[in-house]
RNA sequence: GCCCUUGUAGCUCAGUUGGCAGAGCAUAUCCAUGGUAAGGAUAAGGUCAACGGUUCGAUUCCGUUCGAGGGCUCCA
């Protein structure tokens, strides 16, 4: 009888406990739940615990397993758990949230813990191979700054050996593909403390990147209905406080700049800017719907802990846009939204992808009329139906000012990141008392909606790195082809097929420099560029190349326009395949 | 911000139980080089993160500061 594998963690979980006391007695216990690849437990301990320790630990779990305790459950009242853990201010404090008659011991091998379970029934279903400490850090007591520091021990568990080394490969891989790493190895960009934490440096491997994502991304935007917008990176208070910012979202910007008598704020979102351009005119519904969107650069205060990489940094590229409509338009312009979303994503190359419904927040927080909740739930859940998307509800996750959709999807090893959020937004339009005026002659509310697809430009390069691990499809690619001759002899030659590759409008370089042709096939190969043209007497005679394909794939030989005509073709269709 | 770990050449990393600092890659120069993943030689390159302490002597030990990596309620 196999026992599912959060309970093997949870119960893994309590044996660490155990394991823990016996080597640190005195320390104190707090929480230790199953979590997504294994478990954690929380001590206050009574000597450190460093990664050195780790394999004595694990060797009393192996021992507790071995033994075979049997897990018994116990119910308790309140006044026998507080007596009970007398001695453990952690647990009190969770038994005082308790309520009377709910509260439940497990107790293995004389270890006691409170615990609502379930577990499995003895320490010999946990197998001893298939978990393995990962590491020691710290954590809050109740994730609380203000509370006590805990040393929280995580570990890796799964129900088999097969399926915990596989995780383990799994790891591995993400390394590999880590986006500082690649960063740094394919010299696409680079951040520098000094000059200032979270900022993104952009080379020019990852410029070209960059331009063809967004030419790309401008061209379908004026293709599905869309304009788009520049607007300013600073704004006045005034603007601000009328938006709301100043009161919600403080903590987020960065101290304001005096310019004459004025503070000045950088921008941390677009959307006033929008609605200063929407309100500089009187507006028709006739007008409606607009869709306005903007590549636009925000700053936002983020912790320094918190920052990683391109996916969590100070300054970003939003692909934001914001659609104005009326209450009879928003049903069909967040299906297109949905949509255009979900094209992009496919283009890209994403297959599997989700949706996350997110509903007004409990409490009286929330602003708009619950009726306009309503239909935009409404809206939202029609568009994702329609599309035939999966998807989740997240009740109460909305933030005040709107529901919410956000699509996530699933990289090439299977971790899934949110790029797109579609949210509505009934607190604008008030402050900034937008308007149109209906056929009936009377002004009236539009509906707002933000959304990016992408989200972010510099996070967006950050999860396509780690999906592709670099080897980026042929558009995206900073390089298109490089030109290796087999000897100095053929520089000439080699120099006149790069001509020809540029003259048509491709990326190619000649690689001249005085390493060995094995070397710079060598070099391009790790460089991921998707073609490697090798030439030779024979190619020059016939005006061919040979082409070897990222990967090492080797093409019949071509001539030099055969070669550019495969290219553009594979170029225009936005191929994921070279 | 806080906890743990950590900081040696542009990059990846050795090393010194305290006695003038090492390798590979990358760079520069020279030689060699005709067929699909690294040809060879030489040179240059470091205030061992910064500051302070202990010591005859500190890159090494101790302290502080700064940076980086992993964490910081997937609810007993």
């Amino acid at each position: 009888m196999s026992a599912n594998v959060e309970t093997i963690r949870h119960s893994a979980s309590h044996v660490m406990a155990e394991a823990v006391l016996r080597l640190r007695p005195g320390s104190k216990v707090a929480i230790g739940p199953a979590i997504d690849d294994g478990f954690y437990y929380d001590f206050q301990l009574s000597e450190p615990i460093r990664e050195e320790d780790f394999p004595a630990i694990e060797k009393e779990m192996r021992k507790i397993i071995a033994s075979g305790a049997k897990f018994e459950r116990r119910e308790v009242s309140k006044d026998e758990a507080k007596q009970l853990f007398a001695a453990e201010p952690f647990k009190l404090e969770l038994i005082e949230g308790l309520e009377e008659g709910t509260i439940s011991l497990y107790e293995q091998d004389g270890f006691v813990d409170l615990c609502r379970g379930p577990h499995v029934e003895s320490t010999r279903e946990i197998r001893p191979d298939s978990f393995k400490l990962r590491s020691v850090a710290g954590a809050y007591w109740r994730g609380d700054e203000k509370r006590p520091m805990l040393t929280r021990l995580y570990a890796y568990c799964f129900a088999s050996k097969a399926e915990l080394e596989a995780h383990l490969k799994l790891l591995e891989e993400a390394e590999k593909r880590d986006n500082r790493r690649l960063g740094k190895e394919l010299d696409l960009f680079s951040t520098h403390e000094e000059a200032g934490a979270g900022l993104v440096y952009w080379h020019p491997k990852g410029g070209r990147f960059r331009v063809a994502l967004e030419n790309w991304w401008r061209d379908e935007h004026y293709a599905n209905g869309y304009e788009i917008l520049f607007t300013p990176h600073i704004g006045k208070s005034w603007l601000w406080e009328t938006s709301g910012h100043l009161g919600f979202y403080k903590e987020g910007m960065y101290s304001s700049m005096k310019i004459d008598e004025d503070d000045y704020y950088i921008k941390p979102m677009n959307c006033p800017f929008h609605i200063m351009i929407y309100n500089s005119n009187a507006h028709s519904y006739r007008d409606l719907p607009l869709r306005w969107a903007e590549l636009g650069t925000v700053y936002r205060y983020e912790r320094s802990g918190t920052l990683h990489g391109l996916m969590r940094v100070r300054g970003f590229t939003q692909d934001d846009a914001h659609i104005i409509c009326t209450p009879a338009q928003i049903g069909d312009e967040i299906a297109e939204v949905l949509r255009f979303s979900l094209h992009m994503h496919r283009t890209l190359g994403f297959k599997d992808i989700k949706a996350y419904l997110a509903t007004r927040p409990a409490g009286d927080g929330a602003v708009g009329a619950p009726e306009m909740w309503d239909t935009a739930l409404e809206s939202l859940r029609k568009a994702v139906e329609k599309e035939g998307l999966a998807y989740e509800m997240d009740e109460g996750g909305g933030a005040f000012y709107g529901p919410k959709i956000d699509i996530k999807v699933k990289d090439a090893i299977g971790r899934e990141w949110q790029l797109t959020t579609i949210q509505f937004d009934f607190n604008e339009p008030e402050r900034f008392d937008m308007t149109y005026v209906d056929s009936d002659g009377q002004k009236k509310r539009p509906y707002m909606v933000h959304r990016a697809l992408l989200g972010s430009i510099e996070r967006f390069f950050g999860v396509y790195l780690e999906h592709t691990a670099g080897a980026f499809p042929l558009w995206l690619s900073p390089e298109h082809a490089v030109v290796v001759p087999v000897a100095p002899t053929f520089d000439e030659y080699a120099k006149a097929v790069e001509g020809r590759l540029r003259a048509a409008g491709l990326r190619a370089k000649a690689d001249l420099s005085d390493s060995r042709m094995n070397a710079k096939i060598r070099d391009a190969q790790n460089q991921k560029v998707p073609y490697v043209l090798v030439v030779g007497g024979r190619e020059a005679e016939e005006g061919t190349v040979a082409v070897r394909v990222r990967g090492g794939e080797q093409l019949p030989p071509m001539k030099v326009e055969a070669f550019v005509e495969r290219a553009k073709a594979k170029l225009a269709e936005k191929a994921l395949d070279l």
